[in-house]
DNA sequence: CATGAATGAGAGTTCATTCAT
DNA sequence: GATGAATGAACTCTCATTCAT
């Protein structure tokens, strides 16, 4: 009703009438807190102030909400992260650092930081998503950090690694600093410092990376 | 239909004693594949070949067999675990891999693998377990990981790190490795290969951590 | 089957509003029947017209329709009563007639009979409610015996006898015509009239009371 | 195997051996307690020092256990009676009085009190019990009653009452001061005294029922 | 005889989904 | 479109009954 002339308006901006966006965060939250059997669609309506049937205009299911939530989560910053990656002009080392601290800004601080959490939990009782998510993020994020090896590895600042298993155990960490956010880290009387982990983290990797020469 | 000519097949059998250790189990497998919301009572009871009844003889609940399953689990582990860390001479170094590769023959190799991929789904819906597994099994963990970690820093092999969060950086590829098999792992077209990711790991983290003069 | 051209016949109506007193007289019937326990949610919806679910949007759980078809039946039946003994001017006699038939009118000869029944048979069993019935069915039901008959001890029409105590006596022959009719009076091949019951009991209670200047 | 010669030991002397009684023992005061589906042979069988499968030695089903529990119940002493009464040499006032006294010594103040409450809050779930029941004990029972009103009626001590309906008001208060200690007066602050309560009914009732002549 | 581990039907309760309003 | 009352399948938990020991 409102707004009704502006609808020029950029589709991310949130209006009265979005309700899908405002449902599928309510389930973000939702499904990264309790699980998804555990979250009932109720609260979901709920915390997105609409009704249960409401939800129903929108999504076909409990099922078609969880991937939609997946879906439209990460797939946005992956795409705009991988245009970043490409123009990218500077030390292999320089990158690293900016994938880090880029998808710390963008996703690890951020509520999109609870998906991978959902995927990790749910992937077995929904393998089309899971397989979707591996797909799109996954292939995708780990394919920018082994593009980033692999410049460091031709240019000689990195020592010949092989690139794939290196890319697991150096997402490792980023991922558990995100998924423990969102599970174990509540109940630590002394919560990490996200700056801290991440420079430890940058320090270690990098050393561990470096060739005799390029190290300082 | 088969044996219908021996009286040979009694209908239950008795075995007060393996019952708990067997239906813990089945419920350790269906934990960590379903999350314990979606794991049925009924077939935990058939994977562990009784009736749902009997289940109810040694538990006094849903929640009392997880809590059961996550307690006995890693606990003896790690109790055994410190032992050996108490007594072990040798370089930080050595001691570092001799944790890694103990740790992944007892627990990442094994089904106990499977609690903390549940713990990590379950933490928020089980406060009070999250909160037992934190004392009894976490801290206990990093903490011979951050002893390991402060006896290279002393004795010059390792640089001086911030040995707690290089325990959680570093402890974050083990946790991983574990975690991934029960979820995302499933749905990868190839496999990680353990040994040569635990062998990428060992080498870029002893290499993050050595001092110049200790790199070889 | 039937109606089959129509389609004027929805799976279900609308009725926020009747249901909790359609579902407590289902429930009252049920629970005077068959006891607490033995009475089942599916039963009591089912004689309500609905579903066993929708038992639960208005009542937490089966405790909490026992305690409300309890609390509700007989309270508001109390209250009045009270009012008119308040206001009543007549000889105790009389008083004492009216309210043993207006009782009968009310309660004994109405649905509301089966809730002393059902208090006797479960009151050990809700200590919780047998308190509230206590006080507030009770205590007040039989202090309006004792004013009636201290009414008559004071103008001379009764004998000094223990209220308190003939109150216990003379109520019970009240409860039991109400609690017969409940149990054991459905198998009596002649059941008893109540009219000529209530006489007789009349007869007997006031002859018992009165005073020989009294007696007629 | 003790006490194998014995044989000749009166069979109401409760043996060792007599386990049967000391079930049905135990199974009257949890029946009078918590009713008869609320009731657990567990409980049953524990209370009775035995085990649950002891139980099934002696009794078909928890429904056989409960007949004979009211059927050995009262039957005895019912029988007992009516020998006392049969030869009762005296006044209508009397036998009237040493029947209420008897009835309250024998059954009123033991365990066999339970037993009218059990039947009451279980006649109408079974019905055939019930029929056993009214024949055996109630019909009895008031029998009793109504003998000894119409004694009075007969002798001139009693007025012309109708003995039958008489019967159900005056046999009324001593059914409840049983039923009422069994379920609801478990909550009373100030339990009755049943001497006192006695009292009182004999008061009221020989009063109520005497000739003008025979008052005293 | 006695035991108590094992069974499985059945009850209370929850919640995704539907649909009259 | 939006609502929320109503549904009913599914799940946890109980307990009378059975039967190997």
């Amino acid at each position: 009703m409102e707004n009704t002339q502006t609808k020029t308006e950029p589709r991310w901006e949130r209006r009265k009438e979005s309700r899908p966006a405002e449902l599928m965060e309510a389930a973000l939250d939702l499904f990264a807190e309790k699980g998804y059997v555990a979250t009932r669609l109720d609260d979901v309506a709920q915390r997105a102030g609409v009704s249960k049937g409401t939800l129903y205009l929108y999504f076909d299911s409990k099922e078609d909400l969880f991937k939609a939530v997946v879906r439209q989560g990460l797939v946005p910053a992956i795409v705009e992260a991988e245009k970043l990656v490409e123009r990218f002009e500077g030390s292999a080392a320089e990158l690293f650092r900016q994938l880090v601290m880029g998808w710390w800004k963008v996703i690890g601080d951020s509520r999109l930081s609870a998906i991978p959490k959902i995927m990790i939990s749910e992937a077995r009782n929904f393998p089309e998503i899971a397989d979707f998510y591996h797909e799109e993020v996954i292939q995708h994020g780990s394919g920018m950090f082994v593009r980033a090896l692999a410049r460091g590895v031709a240019t000689g600042e990195f020592r010949d690694v092989d690139v794939r298993y290196a890319t697991r155990v150096l997402s490792s960490p980023l991922v558990m600093l995100a998924v423990w956010k969102h599970s174990l880290g509540c109940c630590e009387r002394e919560q990490a410092d996200p700056q801290v982990f991440l420079e430890t983290y940058l320090d270690l990797a990098l050393r561990g990376l470096a060739t005799r020469e390029a190290a300082r």
